[in-house]
DNA sequence: TCCATTCTTGACTGGATCGTCCATTACCGC
DNA sequence: GCGGTAATGGACGATCCAGTCAAGAATGGA
């Protein structure tokens, strides 16, 4: 039998999404993810490829997160909660911009940003995850519409491109400088602005109250 | 008297732009540039400095671009055409990324995925950027508060991060792949779903009518 | 005309970088 | 143990690339 892989092909990816990550394709060296992993260059092509296959690796991978990280947020339990499943996740994704003191933002992004143009693999993937998100978002507004806390007459498709929009809006900005604060409150409004059901009022797109402290 | 240039620099930046716009700042050599612009390698670096300095230049120049074409749709004008402009602008801000059929996006998201985390320059040029569209789409939003298109209760500045989210995110998402008609669809979308003053209601946000051919 | 000054060009340099190659190593069924 | 199989890792080759440099060119004033 041949000798087995002395490394963990999840550990050497994660290695490798980091690099990725921290500096995108073009600026990554594939001798920094040897060094980062350990592995010598001939083992890290004899297990990937090229640095091309490797990327779509690690991005694939990374798309795939994205899409269980919405799931576990949205998919599944009762109506009465839609609307908390729905702010749970919009409020998580702009937690996670707003937390992200290093300013790395989301690979998706940055890879999308770098190779989309130029790459139908990378293109392909991002196009399947947006539509993933997409279709998980326009579920869980049917949802909150079935339960009357978001109004029926407004078209579910639109308001969970909306959503997706300003998930992604929010990185991008978070990215570009704005305040983790100013963050937060782009998704407070953004829930805030969702269409109710006639009679029922909402206030919660006015002034912050100050602070107590 | 010295030897006068023989090339214009406005033109020179316009193809540099082009050549980081589709290749990135990594992807992008001298060598590209030099050829793009037919200049030799000796009067670039003499005019710009080195590739660092020239994309700080072409950069910055393309940030205060997008600041002049947001000052042109918003700045100015009567109150009650506040909500009109607005509406323009973001329509505007769709229709280019809608008609962007080669996914180059936009540069200042490009360069600011690309480069924001290690490069203080452009951070902080792509922060500048954000508040001044802050500023100028949250003084539109106060005047079409003040002639009743826009409910007055409600923040002006969360209402301009909202909208500058929802500008911002289009360009993202459609550089993710959403097609061209949804990124218009959210366009509507996020003007239909800005809160109203009392007792006018808006069905803006209800399913698109068939169109007629 | 001649000079001082700056621009222009493209060959050149030194270092970086992708991907390959191969001698060596480790495993496991027999 | 033994041998077939595949992993390992680092040296290597070919190419690429940012930035330099020196020789020549263009300009306007003296």
């Amino acid at each position: 039998m041949p000798r087995p892989r002395a490394f963990d092909e999840h550990q050497v990816l994660e290695r490798a999404r980091e690099q990725f990550w921290a500096t995108g394709y073009a600026g990554t060296r594939m001798d920094d993810i040897a060094q980062a992993t350990g592995l010598g260059k001939g083992s890290l092509y004899g297990a990937f490829g090229d640095k091309g296959k490797l990327f779509h690796r690690v991005f694939g991978d990374w798309c795939t997160a994205v899409v269980e990280v919405a799931e576990g947020r949205l998919a599944g339990g009762p109506d009465a909660e839609a609307l908390a499943r729905l702010s749970g996740y919009v409020h998580l994704m702009a937690e996670n911009t707003a937390s992200d003191t290093e300013r790395r933002g989301c690979l998706l992004a940055k890879g999308a940003a770098e190779l989309a143009q130029h790459d139908p693999t990378v293109a392909g993937r991002s196009a399947e995850t947006m539509t993933a998100l997409l279709t998980l978002l326009r579920t869980e507004i049917s949802a909150a519409q079935r339960h009357g806390d978001i109004d029926s007459a407004a078209d579910p498709e639109r308001l969970a491109a909306l959503l997706l929009t300003v998930v992604r809006g929010i990185e991008a900005v978070g990215k570009a400088g704005l305040d983790p604060e100013t963050l937060r409150n782009i998704a407070d409004t953004a829930l805030a602005v969702l269409p109710m059901p006639e009679g029922q009022k909402r206030l919660a797109t006015g002034r912050s109250p100050a602070r107590e402290t």
